[in-house]
DNA sequence: TCTTTTTTCAAACAATCGTTTAAATACTTT
DNA sequence: AAAGTATTTAAACGATTGTTTGAAAAAAGA
């Protein structure tokens, strides 16, 4: 018959769809823990074994939600310093503009959906001291091949440079980022509200100001 | 009869401290979920209901460890702060003594206990973005109180500083120094076995130096 | 020594977990 | 319309969780 809006199968893709949406939202509030296949089956209106059905396992389930969210983020991280490089060629790019191409994208996702209950900062911050092992090589395998691009980039920006400075500072940065993010949360109680919903573009200028200067501070000076 | 070893109960306290000390080392290779009664007390080599017995909850007992663990290191924290304000009375500290004092007691804690298992590294990593709701009260309870204190001292170091400038730049510094404490199991991997264990006196200093630079980078650059 | 308290232990309890099974339903294709 | 595939469902499985029970064992006080 005539298919309102689906192309091929009507309500598979949708059931699918509605699972990750939910395991998104449980593992930003509540962690890899918190996401209990009766409680996404329920929360998306569908059965348990049709969760299973889809993914297998929990742990592919949520494999394929942090895929869906963070892929793309990093895609946008390569584009914007490969974009930088090409609009200064022959010249190495200023920290700013490396910890920016690292920084800004999250920070747009964080813009978009910051009153969401799934958001991306939610699910980064979990995602980076969860205990499973599994999140461990997931988090090797998203950080670990843009790490050694942005390594690469700091490389040609201070060639001069000790190599266990750049590691050391770049890894202070990597941390820095991720702690602000998963510190986000907090933040209005630590500011007693000081921090309203419309500062999170002046919180990512901040943090890139933050970082680059860290990192230029620890290159220059020696202890 | 005349006791051996004890001050007043024999097994008592020992057996408690053995269901301590296994509670650290669990939890700080996997987390508050990896904690499991029967893991503690299997290890510990005594019965599951003795740990029962002696904390009540599992919850209560990891708090305990984690107050034994953490308390001492505040201690020192802000010992070091009023020792450094009585040493130069009527002047505002430098940056980088405030977070010295921040940072450095913990420095020593993991110089200490750096090959250990349980490591504090380790339980301060896991301590601070673990699911469970109650480590969140947790977290709030044991740097909530630290945070105004050093905020405070912040103040009089800038006295001429907007406020703003001082709760985010702040959040950020201890960002760097959790995040950088939080990833530093998986530093090894990314610098490919380049920072050995003598290298963590280092590694105190570049994050103190880290931190202080992009705390006064943020609060001297107008955006 | 006898009594009392503290501590340990095996066993079971109730709840929850991820996963599987097999039948029923919905949809697409022929 | 019929056949075949894709999806959903209720129910159960085995394993593990934190907690409780009640009795045995150990230690301490009288």
């Amino acid at each position: 018959m005539n298919s309102t809006c689906t192309t091929k199968r009507s309500n598979g893709q949708k059931t699918k769809a509605r699972l990750l949406r939910t395991t998104e939202k449980l593992f930003a509030s509540h962690g890899f823990a918190g996401v209990t296949m009766r409680g996404v089956a329920t929360m998306a209106q569908t059965n348990i074994a049709s969760a299973n059905y889809h993914f297998g396992t929990k742990e592919a389930m949520v494999l394929e939600m942090l895929n869906s969210k963070i892929g793309p983020i990093n895609k946008k991280r390569k584009e914007r310093l490969a974009d930088a490089k090409h609009n200064s060629p022959n010249k190495p790019l200023p920290t700013s503009e490396i910890f920016r191409a690292l920084i800004l994208p999250v920070g747009q996702e964080v813009q978009i959906h910051f009153s969401s209950q799934s958001n991306i900062v939610n699910i980064i911050s979990r995602s980076f001291t969860e205990p499973a092992s599994f999140l461990e090589k997931i988090h090797k395998r998203f950080f670990g091949e843009l790490s050694q691009i942005f390594i690469d980039e700091l490389k040609l920006t201070y060639p001069d440079a000790n190599e266990d400075d750049i590691y050391w500072n770049f890894h202070f940065a990597i941390a820095s980022m991720l702690g602000a993010f998963a510190q986000h949360r907090r933040l209005k109680d630590l500011t007693q509200g000081r921090c309203n919903e419309n500062a999170v573009a002046e919180m990512i200028e901040r943090l890139i100001n933050f970082v680059s200067s860290g990192f230029e501070a620890g290159m220059n000076k020696k202890l």
